[in-house]
DNA sequence: CCACTATATTGATGAATGTCAATGTTGCGG
DNA sequence: CCGCAACATTGACATTCATCAATATAGTGG
């Protein structure tokens, strides 16, 4: 390695200053993935009738008819918002309850203010 | 129109109570349009670094080269963007400017809240 | 009027996604 | 042990989406 390669430095503010690295591209896609869950008008529709629920839970049989919608693919929706960490999944007996993981749509709003 | 058909009631409270109608169908397709915009590591990134320029505008040119895609990619996405109204979009002379439409942020924490 | 620059639009292509039918798994009652 | 009910998983299919190359549009300067 004898000869650095002469690299100018390529200053051409055409238009206007860089500005700051903003957002890192690994973080970036993890925040999409959160919204990529909130992306879809039937999980939305879950995660407010789950959140509507009395008891705070809902199982799949209550979360079938209302959406018009298949149980697998209502099960498919569901795992999606589960490995968003926005819902929590309880097995008792042969039924699955589906809950709001606490403070995770407030933490949304944070992702949003820290852009 | 004489007889009335006999519909039963259907009341086979097998699992737990239906809970209250929560978001309409299609109230929830319009808030999911809005995630959808978000659901993406460049858009994220694109309203990052509008967010941070110092003049709280930035043109086409000095976003395409932080995110290392394509001059039409970066329109595409920027259309997405505005279309979702979360920006805003002014034409000066040759250049476009893009600018934070304001409370835009703000307004999609309330939609999480009202879910 | 003619290049040149910045941006938008179009068309094509590969990848990701939503949905369902069919099947697998698990827990309960007899 | 057997059958049933609730839920999950798999495979297939159609649709949507992100990206790029090529082209179109509009504004600027000569």
């Amino acid at each position: 390695m004898s000869s650095l390669p002469v690299l100018e430095p390529v200053v051409d503010t055409t238009c206007c200053p860089p500005a700051a690295p903003a957002l890192g591209a690994a973080e970036a896609q993890s925040t999409a993935a959160v919204f990529k869950a909130l992306a879809d008008p039937n999980r939305l529709r879950l995660l407010s009738i789950v959140k509507a629920a009395e008891s705070g839970e809902s199982c799949v049989c209550d979360l079938t008819q209302p959406l018009d919608l298949g149980q697998p693919t209502v099960s498919h929706h569901l795992k999606i918002l589960v490995d968003a960490g926005l819902l929590h999944r309880e097995k008792r007996g042969t039924w699955a309850y589906y809950s709001l993981v606490p403070g995770a749509l407030e933490r949304i709003g944070e992702l949003l203010e820290s852009l």
